[in-house]
DNA sequence: CCAATAACGTACTAATCAGTATTTTAGTAT
DNA sequence: ATACTAAAATACTGATTAGTACGTTATTGG
């Protein structure tokens, strides 16, 4: 018992470091002799946790990246409620109130998509990382549809559209970041985002099926 | 004379094929072995032209990222018009008509920004980056003050952060578009992107000064 | 035509890379 | 305690890396 505590955790710490340089300095940049001098290992311990470098990326996209947007952006928008206030609560909560380190390095996912989509190896990280955005795209998706029902959402939007547009802008101002550390632009996006989700809102003509109109 | 246009032309093909390169797989994961291999020189003609890698990649940006963005995205929205046109045809243009290669690369600058923002160097490839990122938020400000002017754009929207999210979006759609080569994607995109535009439009309250309240 | 030099080519280095073979240590079960 | 095995350390390999030193060729100005 005691020995497979201290085996997931040399595994952990492997990937968490890993993880933290890969995503500062990308996956070419970070050798796999580094990160067993970072933490403290060797290439004994490294090679008994994974295949190759290839495979131990694949456990950091799955350990860490997916789970991060599961944890931090889908499971937050799986509930009933007004998807423009889940929405903007959301973002103003991870990129304004958040003042916690990795605000100038961009979008983890963003960052692994940029290495590794021309990359060749035997685990389709391509396809681990196509299936993330995918999941999240879905959880949009039926957090508009729940908006749509419950008369916060205008009935003729392209629910698709819609929330690829949300994962596109988002990633979009999160890398652009990695380029100043002036948190204007998280302002600045905000302010733009809170516009644009009110495009989704219900006309006046359908909103009187639910709400009174103003 | 004759002289000068080789060696003008060596240089030069060794950034082509080198911006070619770097921007699908990325600069840590291209070699200068494997450039001067493609291309056909040798050591020799790379070091005679270039002091180090890093210098290599410092003109890459200044001659093809930099010209890029200017002819692509800067100069075609330096003239009157309505901005909300001017912009859909632009990237109705970008993003659909051009059936070129290189619509799964991601955007060049984006790829940049994520391999290098962390890079140590000598020659401020990270601030080359966000000055290009800067000129063309300056020319997105730019247009949308003469939209206003001419009537065609709303007097208080906030103009950076409009920019800013035109521009977030865009890099945005295009580096996930690495994941996929699925068109419909760039189709989502500027359905939504118009919508976003639209935001942009006078109130009808304002818009009576210059024109007629339908 | 002839030095001078520009524009490369060739051959190398030291460092680093991912990965392996083997040994050593630590923990487990009986 | 001892046999067994899991976990990690050590020491290595061949390949690749950016970069250099120097030789060779081609072009230029005089």
């Amino acid at each position: 018992m005691t020995q497979e505590i201290k085996r997931k955790l040399t595994k952990q710490k492997l990937i968490d470091k890993g993880y933290k340089l890969i995503n500062m300095y990308g996956y070419h940049a970070v050798s796999v002799d580094l990160i067993i001098k970072e933490v403290g290992l060797t290439k004994g311990a490294f090679y008994y946790h994974f295949e190759n470098k290839h495979h131990f990326v694949s456990q950091i996209i799955k350990e860490r990246i997916e789970k991060e947007i599961h944890s931090e952006f889908i499971e937050p928008i799986t509930k009933r409620g007004n998807p423009i206030f889940i929405l903007g609560d959301l973002l103003q909560d991870k990129l304004i109130n958040d003042d916690s380190l990795g605000q100038n390095l961009g979008s983890p996912l963003t960052n692994m998509i940029v290495a590794l989509s021309y990359e060749h190896n035997d685990y389709n990280l391509k396809g681990q990382l196509y299936d993330i955005l995918d999941q999240w795209k879905v959880a949009l998706i039926s957090l508009m549809y729940r908006g749509i029902e419950d008369g916060y959402i205008n009935r003729h939007i392209n629910t698709e559209p819609v929330a690829e547009f949300i994962i596109n802008s988002l990633e979009g101002v999160r890398t652009l970041k990695r380029t100043t550390n002036n948190k204007a632009l998280f302002y600045n996006y905000m302010e733009q985002f809170k516009n644009y989700l009110d495009t989704l809102k219900p006309q006046k003509e359908d909103k009187r099926y639910y709400l009174d109109a103003s």
